[in-house]
DNA sequence: TGTACATCAGTGAACGCGCGTTCACTGATGTAC
DNA sequence: TGTACATCAGTGAACGCGCGTTCACTGATGTAC
């Protein structure tokens, strides 16, 4: 009932701004991204967030990066998760990165394909990461065709395609358990170092 | 000078509007793509399109439609381009695909990532029949993990990863011809079949 | 052959909507001296 | 400690824009009889 000047009051508004940019993007897909959407939904005018970000493509941006730390996040977990060993680290990734495209589709969107500021050294620190996560499940693994760059776009290729598969609606993967099933069956087609007894 | 009734006045205007449709992707990205947009590019006033397309899903679902269609011819030109045997054109097919996904970036989101109408037979038909070609040269060439449903999709998911990375924006695949340098040494990386004597 | 009618594609004006943007303003906070 | 000033985030009203949509209409074409 008291005044409580210092209390939770406009914590961090930018934060706030984003997180509902990442709610409005699940709840309506990518073109529900819009500055006075997030305004309203923080509860705050639309012309605040002119402050915080310039365009609504800064807006996008830094709604692009906090989607890439999760999708970093839901990765490094389903590591965590798997069984030892290599192999189960690498499957459980490429399961990881398909389902949290399946499960957030629109920010996934936001993050691969709406126009975002690619100049931007967050972003571009951001997407890296969550490359990184790949990459380094990758290299122990598949005895690439022709070094590190080769080997770890081939493994992008094929999990990012085949989440665009899905997400394009490709009807025979529309089933999310079938479509783990079908990925499971291909993974191991690629080319894989033998196993070093990690049993 | 004459009035010249059945001359190409108005021969096909529900064509006109599609092609109209697919010069405004190409200029202005997959959101150009507008009722107004495209009567006003055919010449007609913006209330006509309403007989020929009963929404903007509608427009952009004939618009896909037309898009598979010279995916498909682009493919097969690849295809008979490509120096003879199997191999070749499967990797042909695959340099065909990443290259349209290049050259027609708004095209391609309309037709992959955009929302349309899935269930007309006609779109269903037009984007079966630009898988078909892929799952044709795959099927001699690919020793697939899981009959013939896991080939194509593997193949599929190659190509269309790499050319959403591509269109996503990765650094290193800006340049075609490093992309395409880099997808020849990725791509025989699948497990092929033997060469059957093809020279 | 002629008449009446239905159908259909296109017109042009008008509507409401959500959008990004601008602008003068307010009020709180920080800083120089 | 106090005063004057600058800075900054947020407000609320207003603007113009392009959009899809609606509606009464016109004019051409086809069809029944």
């Amino acid at each position: 009932m008291t005044d409580r000047k210092p209390l939770p009051k406009k914590k961090n508004i930018r934060e706030a701004l984003i997180d509902a940019g990442i709610e409005l993007v699940r709840e309506g897909g990518s073109k529900a991204l819009t500055i006075r959407g997030v305004a309203a939904r923080v509860g705050v005018s639309h012309a605040a967030p002119k402050h915080h970000f310039a365009t609504l493509e800064a807006l996008r941006t830094a709604v692009a990066i906090e989607g890439h730390h999760r999708f970093t996040a839901a990765m490094e977990a389903a590591i965590a998760e798997a069984p030892p060993g290599p192999r189960e680290a690498l499957v459980a990734t490429g399961i990881g990165y398909i389902r949290f495209s399946r499960e957030h589709p629109g920010l996934f969107q936001v993050m691969f394909s709406d126009p975002v500021d690619r100049e931007d050294p967050a972003f571009q620190e951001a997407a890296h990461t969550s490359y990184q996560v790949l990459a380094r499940v990758s290299a122990p693994v598949i005895h690439g065709p022709a070094g590190a760059e080769g080997t770890e776009t081939l493994v992008w290729s094929l999990a990012h395609g085949f989440s665009a598969l899905i997400l394009g609606g490709k009807p025979e993967l529309q089933d999310p358990a079938h479509a783990e099933e079908v990925f499971r069956q291909i993974f191991p087609v690629l080319p894989m170092r033998p196993p070093q007894g990690h049993r």
